[in-house]
DNA sequence: GGCTATTTTTACATCGTTGGAACAACGTTG
DNA sequence: CAACGTTGTTCCAACGATGTAAAAATAGCC
């Protein structure tokens, strides 16, 4: 039913092997056959069998991508960024959900075979350094989002702790005294590393490091944010500024100090991490992380495409793209 | 370097096909071999390569998911379910991003081969019926999204007419009487079945079509909106409500009035579509349409599934999930 | 024209898997 | 014990493409 080589051959009056050739840009083609071969190409709309073709040529022209959630603003965004990097290098991409629960994270990694796709982006959530199968005779793989697990990797991220501090340090500069954070989290990655910024940050700001200001999510999504808040603000002393360890939070946080009647960025400041496309049009806008996604992206793809090209064992390299403080209405009358 | 049935066959000193029926359940195995089969097995750790059975069987086990942007939270969302549906029934999932455009559309479409993938779930913005390749040897196509354009294919979506008119009855309802549209756009499919919503909606109500209030805007993202909103504001008699066709337009609708000092819903309310999870926590949050999207998922890929496994023609079939009005801070004072 | 050098085309094997047919081993049965 | 059906296994061909090497066509040269 679908159009094959040989049937391109057929109409053509050559071999099948000709006909490869001219698909493939062969330079020694009589242009007399060239040409009929052309012909006969448009004529039966012929379109190669990519899995034939990478079965022969040992690659499937696809990667993954491994995310907790598409649903999450970040991943959504980062996903988008991934398939047009990805696209530039001719690879599709295949996504891979988690929910970020290591289980699940475990089974995707093991799945990633050889077969089903060159290589793999994978933004663990949950997962711990044993979790890894060894390298032996696997496809690359790319660690995306900073972490605490320490494993000989390809990995891309910003510098989360440096960035918490930047984060932080902008609230103390305000004048901020009473610095809360929202999101710690022992099982995720991230979590401890934005949570050492922080900590860093009060004391090189010479605030003592208010353990009771520290708020733990379960997960980083709003309706978490917005309860954390409720604590905090239930408090004896509540904070005059939080951090918060993503945009969702931080949209959940602004939720719950509106409720509590408090006005932002006056009685309390909120930074947000990730500058998704909603943080900016929050009410008030959010002051965020604005981690350089794109480049984050592009680095990941060529980590996968230069392991591909390269020798096979060169030291795991670690690239860490850019990030800037956004400042906007949560932190700063306008 | 990857371990081949050949290898599992050597080691259990059996036959190729031998390990194949093994792999494939096939039942009559003596259990001694099958025992040492699957010792094998388990000690080479043999995953089977996919593009080689699939070669076989003419199947890719990949489904294509067209959308415009994964960025865009309701493309997001719409995507992450997809590939939970999908995963149930054994496929994964291949995102293909359009950016809106007809141009990449029509080559996404037409890309489609039945090599690469089994089936694709498509959400054109600007297609238009002629763009459709013949269903001629062609892959199950599933229309996501309903649209003007008139093409022989299996789509779901829910009403977006009967959407649009529950939605700006409501407003009615509310006795609000001047009621301003956001999201009118000739190039979108979906734009004039919610416009004409609209105007039943309106007719229906005994109110004056208000062509006046009805705001064309090129993409429904946020600054659409806020931009869409600021000129509806800067009119003569600006309204006391506004229908917007997608969350993100209202929005940014919302930052609008609050940036002219107007109170939602005192002195405009204001309904979005989709459901998004950002709208349940925008200040106010927001009233919206909320099409069941766990539904849409499942529905479209029942289709395709039904589609390959039954005879070749059946008539298109449309599938039309339900949807409900989740009401809001946006418009009702809580 | 005969010979080599170069260009162009073809035949064949191969990637890893599975369907089908052939074959072997087995216990039943007439 | 010959004929038979049932199980279990193997061999071979095929899916569609490409690499290799050999064959064929063409050109260049003495």
């Amino acid at each position: 039913m679908a159009v094959t080589l040989k049937d391109v051959a057929t109409l053509a009056g050559v071999s099948v092997k000709t006909v490869s050739n001219v698909v493939n840009g062969y330079a020694f083609v009589k242009p007399e056959n060239r040409r009929r071969v052309e012909e006969a190409l448009a004529a039966t709309g012929y379109r190669p069998n990519v899995g034939a073709r990478n079965l022969r040529r040992g690659r499937t022209g696809f990667l993954a991508l491994m995310v907790p959630e598409l649903s999450i603003p970040y991943f959504g965004e980062m996903a988008g960024l991934v398939i047009t990097a990805a696209q530039r290098r001719g690879w599709s991409v295949l996504i891979e959900q988690t929910q970020g629960t290591r289980d699940r994270e475990r089974a995707t990694v093991d799945s990633l075979g050889p077969h089903l796709v060159d290589g793999a982006l994978v933004h663990p959530e949950a997962l711990e350094a044993g979790d890894f199968p060894a390298a032996e005779g696997k496809i690359p793989l790319v660690l995306l989002g900073e972490h605490a697990v320490d494993v000989a990797l390809d990995r891309v991220a910003i510098d989360n702790v440096r960035a918490a501090h930047v984060a932080v340090s902008h609230l103390v500069s305000l004048g901020r005294r009473r610095i809360a954070a929202i999101g710690a989290n022992p099982q995720r990655g991230t979590s401890s590393l934005r949570l050492a910024g922080y900590r860093a940050a009060l004391a090189d700001a010479g605030l003592p490091s208010a353990d009771s200001l520290v708020e733990p999510v379960a997960k980083y999504h709003r309706a978490e944010g917005a309860a954390a808040m409720k604590r905090l603000l239930a408090k004896e002393e509540p904070p005059d500024a939080v951090f918060c360890f993503n945009d969702l939070l931080a949209v959940g946080a602004l939720r719950s100090a509106a409720e509590h009647g408090l006005r932002v960025p006056d009685d309390i400041a909120i930074v947000g991490f990730d500058n998704t496309e909603e943080s900016a049009f929050s009410l008030p806008a959010l002051t965020t992380i604005s981690p350089d996604k794109a480049a984050i992206a592009e680095a990941a793809i060529d980590l996968i495409h230069s392991r591909l090209a390269g020798t096979e064992s060169a030291a795991p390299r670690s690239v860490q793209p850019p990030f800037s403080l956004e400042v906007r209405e949560s932190t700063v009358v306008s």
